[in-house]
DNA sequence: GCGTCGTATGATACCGGTGTCAACGACACG
DNA sequence: CGTGTCGTTGACACCGGTATCATACGACGC
């Protein structure tokens, strides 16, 4: 029974070798390697009760023969997939891109790929949507940025498939482990001892609408910031828009027709600055000279308008690896820098020419 | 030994019904049908020999257990997933989001997924990387934007894979089956025509990165809607540049410098546009009045300038759902709109304040 | 009445992995 | 020297579908 047929059949090309025609199973570097297939399942995913010397042996052939598991055999035995989920609500295109960008730093060269699904929160059909999504799916993690992050039943719905998620929020909505916290309040506070600092006494706030957790830490970390130069954020001033360019127009023209109209006004996106900026001229105003604008975000239409934008930026990007690292952990290839490991990224003040020193 | 079982039992609403604590598979299904899987797949599958009576019946009992497919069983079996892949190398980040957009209009609801792929197109290992995706992912479509669309490298390895694939680019480059056409030429005409019409004379164009064809198609049906005008694009005026802000900057400036400098500029990009602008105003014009500019794309950007950028329009999002309809056809659940099934997209000018009357 | 189809269905072997559990050798311990 | 333990390995069922091929059956031609 035990006479072995002891030939080594040397491959000596490096790429990917065709068995039978197909490119190679776990069963073919089973079969070469003289080993049982669970022992290869074993290796591939890092199992430690395995002997040194039979992974360097099985790991050589496994590189020779240019063997890849199958992520769908993976996934139908394990009833775990190899996708990371992104559930995104955002107008943001750049932010969109950023952090899926950011994941696939991150994943990609680790057998994960990036499943996208954009949603309307206030939909009907939102809820059952998603669920149908990790349920199908399984996924190996999702990743929820603002403002999804906020919505306490879809996080709900994850915790009853077990899928592991990662919630970004400008503060801690869950568990630390569960958590990348953004600190927009810091930014909005910084702009505001900005503002103050060039000497605007009257400044303006034009904020997010109420269902973003956002735009309450901004005008919050505004308000703090003001108090900090004993400035208060007058009534009149503080006005509530939607994030949108038009809502940025019609806040910007609001604020403009006040018979003492600010001097300085921070909004909580870009967008939305942009669209104040465009009111600010109409009303005959200079933007940075007559009246200093500050946004939220650091999208790329701040750097293109003129005067470019002051305004906020967060390491968007960097959120997006961090996210994913905390989803994956073990899980991956490359070992993360420190940095992606924390849990936790500071917003920073960009200084452009939108904003200038009060008029004396 | 007391049981710690502190999982709290949240059904919330399930809608699928549980077997064995778990949701339905085939078996259940055929089972409780008295049919074989084999019948309850070819149902699933659309297997026209099933008789009437049959599939209505299986098909309620579906309905009833809310049975769904699991897309690994299925993948595993069949070789082919039920993954759509976008693979894109593209800085325009509205372009990405509203391709993506356009996919899952489509793909939704009929059990794909999509699946993100950027790259650069010019790293060493790019076709290695993408050889692995699709290789180990058998996609069940590949959506090629451009300007991956416009590698051939790129679409002989899709082939070799015999993973089905769709080319949009802005002239035919494959079969009329593979292509998604956009016609950029009739766009940048149009916008060339417009401003002849508007008694400009000395236009100028700056034009995108000889690596891009659209960058080509666009600078010549500018030509040819010049000509038609008995117009040509004078050297001094015709500027190379990069799709990028930076480059429309440079190019805008090296245009204003010039001792009869244009009094339109038609750029091959809202970026470029936008740097452009910059430019002008730097050197004391004013845009829309001394200098007309036109960009392409329309970009978010576009909109939020001030004065609001003339510029091209390509239907993005139609053209994504284009795309996936031509990938899936008749895998897809609901039939597409006669629109969906075309396989050619026209530009359209939408004219702003960015452009103006020459001044006599 | 019988052989020949075409249609409708099922039995069973896969697809390429993972999970379970038993087997096995080596070694320490009693 | 028997026995328990640990570290390592393999046999085999199983995940939830699809593919192949056989089979049952009514209709049809002769």
């Amino acid at each position: 029974m035990s006479r072995d047929m002891t030939r080594k059949p040397k491959r000596a090309k490096a790429e990917t070798i065709s068995f039978n025609g197909k490119r190679p199973t776990i069963n073919d570097v089973a079969r070469l390697a003289r080993v049982s297939k669970k022992t290869v399942s074993r290796i591939i995913n890092k199992s430690p009760f395995v002997k040194e010397k039979t992974r360097e042996r099985v790991e050589a052939l496994i590189k020779e023969i240019g063997y890849t598991p199958d992520p769908m055999a993976r996934g139908l035995a394990s009833k775990r997939s190899f996708l990371v989920g992104l559930i995104y609500d955002q107008p943001n295109p750049q932010y969109v891109i950023d952090m899926q960008q950011g994941i696939l730093d991150v994943i990609r060269g680790s057998g994960f790929e990036l499943l996208v699904h954009p949603c309307r929160r206030q939909a009907p059909d939102f809820l059952q949507n998603v669920r149908a999504f990790v349920e199908r799916q399984k996924l190996a993690g999702v990743v929820l940025p603002p403002s999804v992050s906020e919505d306490d039943a879809l996080v709900e719905i994850l915790q009853e498939f077990g899928c592991p998620y990662v919630r970004i929020a400008s503060v801690p909505l869950d568990e630390a482990e569960h958590s990348i916290v953004t600190h927009d309040a810091e930014g909005a506070q910084e702009a505001a001892e900005h503002l103050a600092g060039l000497g605007h006494t009257r400044i303006a706030h034009v904020s997010g609408p109420d269902t973003f957790r956002s735009a309450h830490e901004r005008r919050a970390g505004f308000v703090k910031g003001l108090k900090a130069h004993k400035l208060k954020l007058e009534r009149e001033l503080d006005i509530k828009a939607a994030y949108t360019f038009q809502s940025g127009v019609d806040a910007g023209r609001r604020l403009m027709a006040l018979s003492d109209p600010p001097t300085a006004i921070f909004c909580g996106n870009d967008e939305m600055a942009a669209g104040v900026c465009q009111a600010v001229r109409e009303a005959g105003y200079e933007i940075g000279k007559h009246v200093s604008v500050v946004g939220f975000d650091d999208s790329p239409l701040a750097s293109r308008l003129w005067p470019a934008l002051t305004t906020v930026v967060l390491p968007i990007r960097l959120m997006g690896r961090m996210a994913s690292t905390r989803l994956l952990g073990e899980s991956l290839i490359h070992e993360p820098p420190q940095e992606e490991t924390l849990g936790e990224v500071h917003p920073k003040l960009v200084v452009r020419g939108s904003t200038g020193a009060a008029r004396a």
